[in-house]
DNA sequence: AAACTCACG
DNA sequence: ACGTACGTGAGTTTT
């Protein structure tokens, strides 16, 4: 006989482990879904594990509470279930049924019940039973066939613990039978379980391990040691036998055993793939198999091969108000998809060119809705205009925590509607492939990119004139995108030989320090493992470890810093480090970027960050080397094109002016009105100290608590900046804020303002919702209000450059000039400056940069120029 | 794919 | 009591 494979899961235990192993999550209806996540995601593990052909899962009726960590020498208390896990319990349930995967419940039975009876008859059916809950008390169901699993929610990762019934012995040196007599000794609080009064879990265990049962061990009562243990046992037998039956699990609960002749074969039903879509689980949605997807027809598009045709179509949509377009451009694959009215059509073209050039036939167009504005501006070069509604764009600034703004996202999230994604249709085929197989279905879908931001840029614009954030659209976030894809398309010269120099003179010192540290260690292994580094260093040679991170011991800077003063060989691996990361990331990086120009055009993302700043990526030229001598060099290698210099130009702490203005304090503001040195002054006020008698030390700490007054402060937060005690470090705050009283009550009134409106915002209206303010669990609340007293400081520095980038560019642009904007570093802006400009443009950066905005403080710019980056920097 | 570490503002 | 500074992207190792 073959035994058949039964995975049997405690839904309530499971949904409960996952729903505080995963970070907080929802989906656009504001409805949490951590918790529903981590539950799938276990499920397909154990299927795919254990090779399930049979799947139930069991709930209680009644929602049951949950043990919380113990506290003190107090047992843990039980809990009701938060809000945020409770709402979930009906939507798993759906998502199961939508699975066809049953759910059994038994009134006047607990899940524990139905998991013992259904492990029991399917044992004696002969199968193979896999029992998956987070509670330990299962592990009395353990036999030779039933496997207790127990996954253990490090954060990421699920990894299980198995128990059969040999593994419970091995481990707690009692069989799982005697697990019950154990129980009904020690009692448990949060189960209602008397136990025996003085009688833990190591007499317990001793106990049973000796005598086999409560039973046994009465009748030999009089031989247990201590004799304490034994008076207790004696004076509360009955109610050691009364918890024995409450801690035992009834495995003859009058179950019926639901049907599962179907086994597991629907459970990716079209129903399932709704409930995903709507739950916004894109990694599960991946399982679901193309073939079976519903694909919504929104408008095919026709395929129009003719250019007068097309050219004609296209003055058509021209004398709308409203049109859309999206360049196709791939490998052997070309072309325009545009919709108007309820019309759409597909205009192939014979090349990248042919493309390009009717970008022309737009000059002059109505409102325009497009996706990723920037990103098409590449393939089709449309002239800059107001015009453009980039709903990819708008969405973002709608809600800017989302990790994607696709046709399909939008559809759902504006008009209610669940497309397919790209990623549902093509899987890993091109776009050509599928116009190759089917080409009816590849129109269809060609549709949405065209159809869909038609239908949805009116609800977009709606949205953002009713939140008073149009402005923001038009004014700066528009404009912005074409500035940005003309920074992209003009790139930053690299000298390619001098940053491979760089590179070669790295790599003789790393060698060095490889046999420095493996001579100090005594034995060669793998100094960038930080496994292997802190088996060495803190097993080994016993140092002594600071942090331990989930997996092992920390080997973080910050540890080997407070070591590298007793101990060399820390010192070591901090340079051996720093070294291997400007080599690999940034020498080695880098050289892959180069183009056959001789210059790196990475790209700058407008719709990645939750607070407004710009992105870089591939490469990111927003973080390269600067605070450390060795790793500036690498600057030296960033240089302008013949004839040009750079100009560089960096805001003077824009965070801060901005939190002057915003606070209106009045101490703030006259201290930047007065001083050319702000942390300086900030000592001076904080510690009550003439301005000339502040020491370094001071002025230091200032600086430190500045920062932390940005980043949200805590004191836990400055006390690991400037390491010092966190009572100190309260200290710090309390005197700032004394200082500055305008401060405390403008960052109070973020936080209120983020848990009233469930957003903070700029000066310019920029949106950042805050989901977190409104956790039932302390950790997150506090990031939660972190965020809501940085945000709005950092999101209007944001704002602030900009406007500037905007105006900056417009002028290099109006006044004729070669001079071109390079990059942006958050507060900082690179020009390459023909030689007979440098004046105008420093000018230029000088006016836009300290005009972008009129605050209560001026703002300062430094500018320098350089013949290469490490010069003008 | 996730964890860790580290580069920048 | 909880366990942290805010915002990013990339390379390496480990699972």
């Amino acid at each position: 006989m073959i035994s058949k494979k039964v995975v049997l899961i405690d839904g309530h235990s499971i949904l409960n482990r996952a729903f505080y192993g995963v970070p907080i999550l929802t989906n656009s209806e504001g409805l949490h879904t951590n918790g529903i996540y981590g539950f799938l995601n276990i499920m397909f593990k154990a299927i795919e594990e254990e090779k399930a052909e049979t799947l139930i899962v069991a709930f209680d009726l009644k929602a049951p509470t949950f043990r919380h960590k113990m506290y003190g020498a107090y047992k843990g208390t039980r809990k009701p279930m938060p809000q945020e896990l409770h709402e979930q319990v009906p939507v798993l349930k759906e998502v199961l049924q939508a699975m066809e995967i049953p759910i059994v419940t038994k009134e006047g039975y607990e899940a524990d019940d139905i998991l013992g009876s259904l492990s029991r008859i399917y044992e004696e059916q002969g199968c193979d039973v896999t029992v998956i809950s987070g509670d330990r008390d299962l592990l009395q169901l353990a036999t030779e066939k039933v496997k207790i699993s127990i996954p253990k929610t490090k954060a990421g990762g699920t990894q299980v613990e198995n128990y059969y019934a040999e593994d419970v012995l091995k481990t707690y040196q009692v069989t799982p039978t005697q697990f019950i007599d154990l129980k009904a000794l020690m009692g448990d609080a949060s189960d209602n379980i008397p136990g025996v009064p003085g009688i833990g879990e190591k007499t317990a265990t001793k106990i049973i391990t000796a005598y086999g049962s409560i039973e046994e061990a009465h009748a030999h009562v009089d031989d247990i040691k201590p004799a304490r243990a034994a008076n207790n046992l004696r004076e509360h037998y009955d109610m050691a036998v009364m918890s024995k039956k409450l801690a035992a699990i009834d495995t003859h609960a009058p179950i019926e055993i639901p049907d599962t002749s179907a086994g597991l074969e629907n459970m990716y039903s079209q129903s399932a793939y709704q409930m995903m879509k709507r739950l916004e689980f894109k990694n599960i949605l991946n399982r679901f198999d193309q073939e079976n997807v519903a694909v919504p027809v929104l408008s095919a598009a026709v395929e129009l091969t003719d250019r007068n045709e097309q050219q004609q179509k296209i003055f058509e949509a021209m004398s709308r108000p409203m049109f859309s377009a999206y360049p196709i451009c791939e490998d052997g694959l070309w072309g325009l998809v545009m919709a108007y009215d309820d019309k759409c059509f597909w205009m192939p073209t014979k090349s990248a060119d042919d493309l390009n050039g009717m970008a022309g036939w737009f000059d002059g167009h109505p409102d325009m809705a497009v996706m990723d504005l920037k990103e098409r501006l590449h393939y089709f070069p449309l002239k800059e205009s107001d015009n453009v509604l980039d709903i990819s764009l708008m969405a973002y600034l709608l809600n800017p925590l989302k990790d994607s703004y696709d046709y399909d996202d939008i559809a759902r999230d504006y008009l209610g509607m669940t497309l397919p994604s790209r990623a549902d249709l093509y899987g890993k085929k091109k776009l050509s492939e599928i116009f190759s197989e089917d080409r009816t279905k590849a129109l269809t879908w060609l549709g949405y990119y065209a159809s869909l931001p038609l239908k949805a840029a009116p609800e977009l614009r709606a949205a953002l004139e009713k939140e008073n954030m149009w402005e923001l659209y038009r004014e700066i976030e528009l404009p912005l995108s074409f500035s940005l894809y003309r920074m992209e398309i003009a790139g930053i010269r690299v000298e390619r030989e001098a940053l491979r120099e760089y590179g070669d003179h790295l790599v003789g010192r790393i060698q060095e320090l490889e046999q420095e540290i493996y001579a100090l260690a005594g034995e060669e292994f793998n100094i960038l493992s930080p496994k292997q580094l802190g088996t060495i260093l803190f097993e080994k040679l016993h140092l002594p470890y600071g942090k331990k991170t989930k997996t092992g011991y920390s080997t973080s800077a910050s540890v080997l810093e407070k070591l590298q003063d007793e101990k060399p060989i820390a010192r070591l691996v901090l340079e051996y480090r720093q070294l291997t990361k400007l080599k690999s990331t940034y020498a080695d990086g880098l050289a892959n970027f180069i183009s056959e120009d001789e210059r790196i055009h990475g790209k700058f993302h407008q719709t990645i960050t939750a607070t407004g700043r710009i992105s870089s990526t591939e490469p990111n030229l927003q973080n390269i080397p600067v605070r450390v001598e060795l790793g500036r060099r690498i600057r030296k290698v960033f240089v302008p094109k013949d004839g040009c210099v750079f100009v560089d130009a960096d805001y003077s702490q824009i965070e801060l002016r901005v939190l002057a203005h915003m606070s209106g304090d009045e101490n703030l503001i006259e201290a930047y009105k007065q001083a050319e040195d702000i942390h300086r002054m900030t000592a001076s006020q904080v510690f009550h100290t003439p301005l000339e008698e502040v020491t370094s030390q001071q002025r230091s700490n200032a600086k430190a608590v500045n920062f932390g007054i940005i980043y949200g402060i805590s004191s836990f937060g400055l006390s690991q900046g400037l390491s010092i005690t966190r009572k100190e470090a309260e200290v710090y705050i309390k005197q700032y804020f004394a200082a500055y009283p305008k401060i405390k009550d403008f960052l109070d009134g973020l936080v209120a303002e983020g848990k009233e409106k469930g957003s903070v915002y700029t000066l310019f209206h920029r949106k950042r919702p805050i989901p977190e303010l409104f956790s039932s669990n302390f950790m997150q609340r506090s990031f939660g209000e972190r965020v809501a007293m940085n945000s709005p400081i950092q999101g209007t520095a944001a704002d602030i450059i900009k406007i500037a980038m905007i105006h900056v560019d417009r002028r290099l642009r109006e006044e004729g000039l070669k001079s071109r904007l390079v990059l942006q570093i958050h507060d900082e802006l690179l020009i390459e400056a023909a030689m007979d400009e440098v004046e105008t443009v420093k000018q230029i950066l000088h006016d836009e940069m300290s005009h972008a905005a009129k605050l209560k403080v001026p703002l300062e710019i430094d500018i320098n120029t350089g013949t290469d980056w490490y010069e003008a920097k």
